[in-house]
DNA sequence: AAATATATGGACCACTGGTCAAGTTTGTCC
DNA sequence: GGACAAACTTGACCAGTGGTCCATATATTT
């Protein structure tokens, strides 16, 4: 039993070739204009498709914009979750938030405005409301990771509160103008002042 | 000396008038509903102009924003910069600090939407193409008292990043969301935390 | 080859921020 | 008071957006 699970047929080939024509277009829009110049419709000329057919694949444009990210931060996630310290486990909690943080910055910075065009997306998305950005699940796996260190660091703090916070830095217009230009290694830095500050010689060590 | 200049003629009473309208409606109306369904159109409607004239006042969606923060945020800049501690000058950069996010978190909490309707502002402008969050002249007078505070506690950092990070905190949307929802002292807290572990205990005290 | 599920494209929709020429109101000066 | 210019108002209009729809075309299965 249960040798082909009928639930969801596998894609038409057509369609696989499509999506990844989109996905490609609006990557490579993306590294050329700000995120309020790419429209679906001109990430769909660029992909030499119908704008109904980027609707039919992706749902909207957050969607998109959110597949674009998965794509991008799936190899990430499995580092910080399973792959080597001090990204990975076998570190403090200090040490991994640290590079944790540097990690995405510089994420951040090779992928150019697409975080700009993830908030983009979301604040102009018309049809299904201000989904929350909690409900990104790179963002949440993101969110529960960070929130895990500094509970474990400082346990008397609001861990789910300033996990927010500092997730939050990245959608900054200042922050991410700075990350565009290849300064990821100031934002890591900065990350590192305010990490140690919370779980470095304060209070979690000796 | 000067005591009429006439290099800006006062404005019409008329004018005056459709401008507090325009004001108090949109204030109104983001008092009740997302930034996104607070059109122009709208806000002229229940303030009962037309259309042409929020922009002739206002210049742009965004600009009625921004008029609608300086409003509330005028009385506050002059509390922070020169009135008593532990917010003015008196106290410590790090007591400072923290009377000073707790205020922001306060302020933002009492003024629902707007924070996150200026971001929304800026990311729809269509003309003036998006003037980055920097230009704004409330977020500057923030961002100069918070970086010199900090530099002040912690000559070592770069105050500018952490700023802005700290500052960036405040748009993002389960923060805002919580805001919404009275949870300001939470904010107040995580706040706390991060600037003490920043500025007490770590490197300047002895 | 026939049958069927799936994919496609682009006209279409409601709506947005923003412009502008034409008409109206106000303040001022005699 | 009346006249006049400057300031103000207006709403039709524009270009552009995200999103929908469905007749048509294509891939897959039998």
């Amino acid at each position: 039993m249960g040798k082909n699970v009928p639930m969801e047929r596998r894609e038409r080939a057509d369609a696989a070739r499509n999506r990844q024509a989109i996905l490609r277009a609006a990557e490579e829009l993306l590294r050329r204009h700000p995120p309020e110049q790419v429209s679906v419709e001109r990430v769909a000329a660029a992909a030499g498709v119908g704008k109904g057919t980027v609707f039919h694949r992706f749902g909207s444009r957050t969607g998109l914009m959110l597949e674009l990210m998965s794509e991008r931060a799936r190899e990430f996630e499995q580092a910080f979750t399973e792959g080597p310290p001090p990204l990975g486990p076998g570190a403090g909690p200090a040490e991994r938030l640290v590079a944790f943080f540097a990690a995405v910055a510089e994420l951040a910075a090779r992928n150019g405005n697409l975080v700009g065009a993830i908030e983009h997306a979301r604040v102009t998305s018309r049809s299904h409301g201000e989904q929350p950005r909690e409900s990104n699940p790179v963002y949440l796996a993101w969110h529960r990771h960070v929130c895990a260190l500094i509970a474990e660091g400082r346990p008397d703090v609001d861990a789910d509160q300033i996990a927010h916070m500092l997730l939050g830095t990245l959608h900054m217009e200042p922050i991410a103008s700075r990350l565009r230009s290849g300064e990821h290694e100031r934002l890591a830095a900065a990350f590192a002042d305010l990490v140690n500050g919370l779980l470095g010689a304060g209070a979690a060590g000796g």
